[in-house]
DNA sequence: AAATATTCTATTAGTTCTGTAGAATTTAAG
DNA sequence: CTTAAATTCTACAGAACTAATAGAATATTT
């Protein structure tokens, strides 16, 4: 599962994404349309930026904007900035490897293995996901429910 | 990531896995050839056979025992008993099915959407996997090793 | 009856998660 | 150069969860 950071920096980053090029946005007002609770979301903006992902400007005027297109932006890369490594194992990691202290032996490690498969097929589905996918989803679902 | 204890009923089952047939297994055995704290061991156990995964018997010559045949015991099943929905928010879940507090409409969010792809590509990754590719990925590794 | 195991109930220390409060800093505009 | 409007920084706190332990109760075999 997700944590509240990460989840609310999906929604963060999907509104940036949706104003993509056009400047700061306030803090207020995204907390304000996602519901996110203002001084929660000030430390998520802060992360996003430390990483990269947000450039911001202060005083007056100032706000958040996406750095990136949001079609450059995958969710790999956003959850890992929250939540660490998305293996089920520190031992099927690369950036938080670690092995664990009740196995015999690393190299022979059947569920070492096979967690490692499973981490790369998840890993490779959020890669290939970006904000673009969940921004265009949205339209697309908001237009047929309008229609019908 | 994988709860202690979830990781520890892996390691648990695929030492059963590998005594299947071969009649009731000692706690204290399991604890001390998997290096998993007796006590904490107890409880996974006993919430594996609440789950129908083990089966036990009491007193002298007892001990728990693999109720079904290790390719038969899948990786999603194991998880779930321990660590809940795989999915990364409680709305791409069945079980556990719950929609986000901040979200404006469940039926439009494209967040949801795409993790919902995610979600089912891990889900059947892990369907697809079971107690014996991991014994079987093991004695693959050791008798390599030996061989070199 | 004794020995051996699982089962049940409680508790606890530590950590993480979610969220809040308030002061400090930076910037734009008048 | 002063004021207003923003982000940024530091600190804290309650709640929930995790990992693990302790000890008594129950069941089974010999």
């Amino acid at each position: 599962m997700l944590s509240k950071k990460a989840k609310y920096s999906l929604n963060a980053l999907s509104f940036l994404g949706k104003r993509y090029g056009d400047g700061p946005v306030l803090i207020t007002e995204i907390a304000e349309e996602e519901n996110i609770p203002r001084k929660f979301l000030e430390a998520i903006l802060l992360e996003l930026k430390k990483n990269g992902v947000l450039g911001s400007k202060m005083g007056k005027g100032g706000g958040y904007y996406l750095l990136k297109n949001p079609e450059d932006v995958n969710l790999a890369d956003v959850i890992r900035i929250f939540d660490g490594a998305i293996g089920l194992l520190p031992c099927v990691t690369h950036k938080y490897f670690e092995p664990c202290e009740e196995c015999h032996d690393i190299e022979t490690c059947g569920i070492r293995f096979v967690l490692k498969e499973v981490r790369d097929i998840t890993v490779n589905a959020l890669k290939d996901r970006t904000l673009a996918d969940i921004i265009a989803e949205e339209k697309k679902r908001t237009r047929r429910k309008k229609r019908s």
